[in-house]
DNA sequence: TAAATTAGTTTGTAATTTAAACTAAATTAA
DNA sequence: TTAATTTAGTTTAAATTACAAACTAATTTA
């Protein structure tokens, strides 16, 4: 089978959370949460795999007087997602005898 | 969070399915097996799956004299999966400030 | 006629998902 | 001032999913 696409960001969740830290490179947990609507609960779970995959590394501090988790995507992380998406793209351009190709050659890795 | 990507489709195994049936409109059991590399084990549950979600159908024949699955797309599995590919072109093509866009406006839905 | 092959299905374990329950401190209200 | 609520998370537990292994059942080959 196509093995290429990470089963780890093959998740509505976990794919969303590194797209979003991919444009913005590090955000509190809150906003994430807030942002893509996920329960503390989930995300917790999430970005601790992500974690434990490198993809981002997580950072404790105080806000005032509140914890603060900070989430920034890491150069494992980055890369896996442009893979990611890179993949899925030749996937649906394979389509593109019907739905309209992707013009995607080779990403520009930064 | 973005619920649109359909979480049936949202599976290495099942979203190859779909897209060779969605190639083909439909295909032995034993061509899918073979041409994916999984297991009978494993095609005989995500087809059931797909078919339970009325994305395919299944039709039991015998071809000489061994029993023969076919597999064939139905008219909401082809409307799921064009709504999975726009939706992942939506996606990734909101990362075109770095990864290549695809050109992809709407899909004509045949 | 025994062994191997074909074509699948069912089962059992492991992993994943996610809401609910919980911890722990800070703040607000009575 | 102390009780209730809020903030910011983590842990748990139940439900779902994934998938290989084991199985069924017939056919073919040696």
């Amino acid at each position: 089978m196509n093995k290429n696409l990470d089963p780890l960001l093959l998740s509505q969740s976990r794919l969303s959370i590194i797209g979003l830290l991919y444009k913005s490179n590090e955000l509190e947990f809150v906003q994430i949460k807030d942002t893509l609507k996920l329960t503390a609960g989930n995300l917790s779970t999430q970005i601790q795999k992500l974690k434990k995959a490198d993809f981002l590394e997580i950072e404790k501090k105080f806000k005032g007087n509140y914890p603060q988790t900070i989430c920034r995507i890491t150069p494992k992380g980055i890369i896996a997602f442009e893979d990611f998406i890179t993949n899925m793209n030749q996937f649906t351009n394979s389509f593109s005898f019907i739905i309209p190709a992707n013009t995607d050659t080779k990403q520009n890795r930064l």
